[in-house]
DNA sequence: GCCAACGTTGGC
DNA sequence: GCCAACGTTGGC
């Protein structure tokens, strides 16, 4: 299997069916306490996760997704895939395992073949959109989980009763200019006080979350910078 | 390397 | 079920 996706995630995470539920309503706590920026994003989660009530929530059919393309090593093993590295593989597809978050988890089980996500390069000297890949296979079993070897082993998750999920990504295309976490930063700080398109980005509402959705207007937005000089 | 933000853990 | 302590994320 694939280079390590670091998707940056908490490896310790908690156990059964039980925590996950909590996991939910931490999340909701955490919206009281970060004002009403998040709602929209966790009535579609809870709606949409499967596991929880019917709902009209809109599904979300954009996404954003966090790895590392700068060495660092976990555990012994280096965790960097960057774009470049999606490109080089075979069929230039990998499955992103790794994801040990909650959140992150659910948001990729609400992902259907055909969508598009950016590639975001985190945690390295220019951090920012690099491209877009395809949802080529929607979630499965991570396997990673159980590989003791594997930076993301969890030893909590059984088998039987599987906690992780991953997808399967193709690289599509390099974006046609980088466009930096700064550059987004600024429309960000930009749109908030005037309700501009950005102005509830999860990247900067949820900044840690490294599978994030995306709304059309979000990425119809993003994409139209491309064409536009460096702000 | 620092450290703010925030999710998770675990005692109570 | 609350919440303080802890650990991680990730930009700077």
């Amino acid at each position: 299997m694939p280079p390590k996706k670091k998707a940056r995630v908490t490896k310790r995470t908690a156990k059964s069916d039980k925590d996950e539920r909590e996991s939910v309503s931490t999340v909701k706590a955490a919206d009281k306490t970060a004002g009403h920026k998040r709602k929209a994003v966790s009535s579609v989660e809870t709606g949409n996760n499967g596991t929880s009530e019917s709902s009209g929530a809109p599904q979300y059919c954009h996404w954003l997704m966090k790895s590392e393309p700068e060495s660092r090593f976990e555990n012994g093993i280096d965790v960097k895939f960057g774009i470049e590295d999606l490109k080089a593989l075979p069929d230039q597809t990998d499955c992103w395992d790794g994801v040990r978050n909650y959140q992150a988890r659910n948001f990729m089980r609400q992902m259907k073949e055909g969508q598009l996500a950016f590639f975001y390069h985190s945690n390295c000297k220019d951090p920012g959109i690099a491209g877009i890949m395809k949802i080529v296979k929607e979630a499965y079993v991570d396997h990673t989980q159980f590989d003791k070897k594997d930076v993301h082993y969890d030893a909590s998750s059984k088998p039987e009763n599987p906690k992780w999920s991953m997808v399967d990504v193709q690289y599509q295309r390099m974006m046609k200019r980088f466009l930096p976490l700064s550059e987004l930063k600024k429309y960000h700080l930009e749109h908030r006080p005037k309700g501009g398109i950005l102005k509830d980005m999860a990247l900067f509402t949820r900044a840690r979350l490294s599978v994030q959705p995306l709304t059309a207007e979000e990425f119809d937005f993003i994409l139209s910078l491309e064409d536009k000089e460096p702000l």
